[in-house]
DNA sequence: GCCGTTTTCGGCCCGACTGTTTTCAGTCG
């Protein structure tokens, strides 16, 4: 169990609670003691027990529920509410829109306990007629319920990547070979199934062996003698496992990871498709020898333009992890990040970096902690005297703005100037028509003192499908006004997409690739923004955290 | 349930936004 988990159980708790009428104060309790935890940076199952509940807001009860997840992963109080509740119940916590005082009135005097039911009443009618809801509340829990849908059994990038993980070594368990393919090979952001090649010449035996394999179960209907079709047990998790004749691996694991565009494409006299299937490959190297083309890395091979330019020998330099020099988009305890600015320092320099572009909440996201004027100054003051300790290392002083309603940033002039760089983005007020949202971003972009423009989309892959933009509008006031965009490298968002990476930079914006770091770990993520940034084509010399500590002082400068 | 005393009880809680109301409750970041 990790703090993650303890914290997710006592959120439970308390909205558990409150759909069960419990006493608000109680609940508000183990809200605040899981909010506070966020911020602790040690193991809880490596603290002694009486340490625990010195830990700020946890008190004699909640420190005895953390020593009982100890203990038996759970605790008393949790047990006996998720005894009372129906399942389907505690699932609608995750429909966006509703929490547990909407929830109560669904199940106590809708009668309604679970999803499904839920999605009817709602078709129904029988939603809105309740006192506090209304047409607008159930079209919103019905088309919410329609999103979470259509997105069962999709994982996010670094879901799947573990969960791919896992499957692989169970197949490695009964096979010599697997390879993974698919939309895991070309590191799509959402991936809908994760799918295999396993070099097989005996397709019998393997299936045989297929069977073998306990973690996965076989969808008889679907599933073929070449290819095995199923699920992660338990799970809504889509698998497929496709056996092929060892000369033929290299040219299957390609067509099955490529896009239809891409493989329509006609190179040497035919289609991509075809000549892979006419041809055996020893690698995939040599299936651009044979073209006599530069490679075109697998994250690429979207049909998106690559065969031109591979064709003219135009490739762009594909950026990689090792050419970024630093983070730019990141919280420290100054408002709602883990680690101190010291600690978040004396990790960049562990990784290589140069720099750290430090960017907390700005004032209005109080929610955050965001920096009111004078804890701005405060906290320059802190990076002026750590950056005069550094002789190799800078600290730049960023802040990421909120985007107000009406598009400006959330300070004044005077503190605006104080600032290397901003990070400008939305966090409220998420529900807007294009229009709006269109304009809000280009009235913030056209703002002097904006840098980056972050995650432009506001969404969260599989969870909520963020406000509809005019990417092409927002770009190019991006291009005149000498902004910036964020590929947020945070796997819940990976925000702004790809694909408008390759339009930003024929326009001749320059891109960030961010973490928006909330603890060191989340620096790391920025190897999903790489993935994608490969995917728009971006080469380093285009990518601003990929420039030197000068460079970038420079291009900070510049906007100044 | 937690905290901080004006210590063993009484008060907790951030504010914008939305939708449902007719002055506010619920949700979210």
């Amino acid at each position: 169990m990790t703090n993650e988990d303890i914290i997710e159980k006592l959120s439970l708790t308390a909205s558990l609670m409150e759909i069960n009428d419990e006493n608000s104060f109680k609940s508000d309790a183990y809200r605040k003691a899981a909010f506070n935890l966020e911020k602790v940076d040690k193991d809880l199952f490596a603290l002694p027990n009486d340490s625990i509940a010195k830990l700020d807001g946890v008190g004699k009860s909640i420190a005895l529920a953390i020593v009982q997840m100890k203990e038996k992963g759970s605790f008393d109080e949790l047990d006996k509410l998720l005894l009372t509740t129906p399942n389907g119940v505690v699932e609608m916590l995750s429909i966006n829109g509703i929490g547990p005082k909407k929830i109560k009135v669904i199940w106590k005097e809708l009668k309604i306990e679970s999803k499904r039911e839920l999605l009817e009443a709602c078709k129904e009618g029988r939603v809105a007629q309740q006192k506090g809801f209304g047409e607008k509340t159930q079209k919103m829990i019905e088309d919410n319920l329609l999103f979470e849908q259509s997105q069962s059994g999709k994982l996010r990038l670094d879901q799947a990547l573990i969960m791919g993980e896992q499957v692989k070594k169970a197949l490695l368990s009964v096979f010599d070979r697997v390879e993974e393919a698919g939309q895991l090979y070309s590191k799509d952001e959402v991936v809908e199934e994760l799918v295999f090649v396993v070099p097989n010449d005996d397709s019998l035996m393997a299936q045989q062996k297929m069977s073998q394999i306990s973690v996965l179960h076989r969808d008889v209907k679907t599933s073929s003698p070449f290819v095995w079709r199923g699920s992660i047990k338990d799970t809504a998790v889509r698998v497929e496992v496709h056996v092929v004749p060892k000369a033929k691996a290299v040219s299957e694991r390609y067509i099955l990871s490529a896009s239809n565009a891409h493989l329509s494409e006609m190179v040497a006299g035919k289609t991509v498709l075809g000549f892979l299937k006419a041809n055996s490959f020893a690698s995939e190297t040599e299936v651009f020898e044979k073209l006599n083309v530069p490679f075109i890395a697998p994250e690429l091979r979207e049909g998106t333009g690559e065969w031109a330019l591979a064709l003219e020998q135009n490739l762009p330099q594909l950026i990689s992890y090792q050419d970024l020099k630093g983070p730019l988009h990141n919280h420290s305890t100054w408002s709602d990040g883990k680690n101190t600015l010291a600690n978040m320092v004396a990790y960049c320099k562990e990784q290589g970096w140069q720099y750290l572009g430090i960017s907390d909440h700005s004032q209005s996201a109080t929610y955050a902690n965001g920096l009111y004027p004078e804890r701005v100054l405060a906290q320059q003051k802190e990076i002026d005297a750590l950056n005069a300790s550094f002789d190799d290392f800078k600290i730049f002083k960023g802040i990421e703005s909120d985007i107000l309603g009406d598009g400006s940033l959330d300070y004044e002039e005077d503190i605006l100037k104080t600032f290397d760089y901003i990070v400008a983005s939305v966090h409220s007020g998420l529900s807007m028509d294009e229009d709006k949202a269109t304009n809000r971003l280009i009235k913030a972009v056209e703002n002097p003192y904006t840098t980056i423009l972050g995650h432009p989309t506001g969404r969260l892959l599989l969870k909520r499908k963020g406000y509809p933009v005019d990417f092409h509008k927002v770009i190019d006031a991006c291009a005149a006004n000498g902004v910036a965009i964020e590929i947020n490298a945070n796997p819940w968002r990976l925000d702004i997409s790809w694909k408008y990476v390759k339009y930003a930079l024929d326009k001749g914006v320059k891109i960030a690739i961010c973490p928006d770091a909330h603890e060191n770990e989340g620096f790391l993520d920025m190897h999903f923004g790489i993935w994608m940034a490969r995917k728009g084509f971006l080469s380093p010399e285009n990518c601003i955290n990929c420039m030197d500590t000068t460079g970038l002082s420079t291009y900070f400068e510049r906007k100044c």
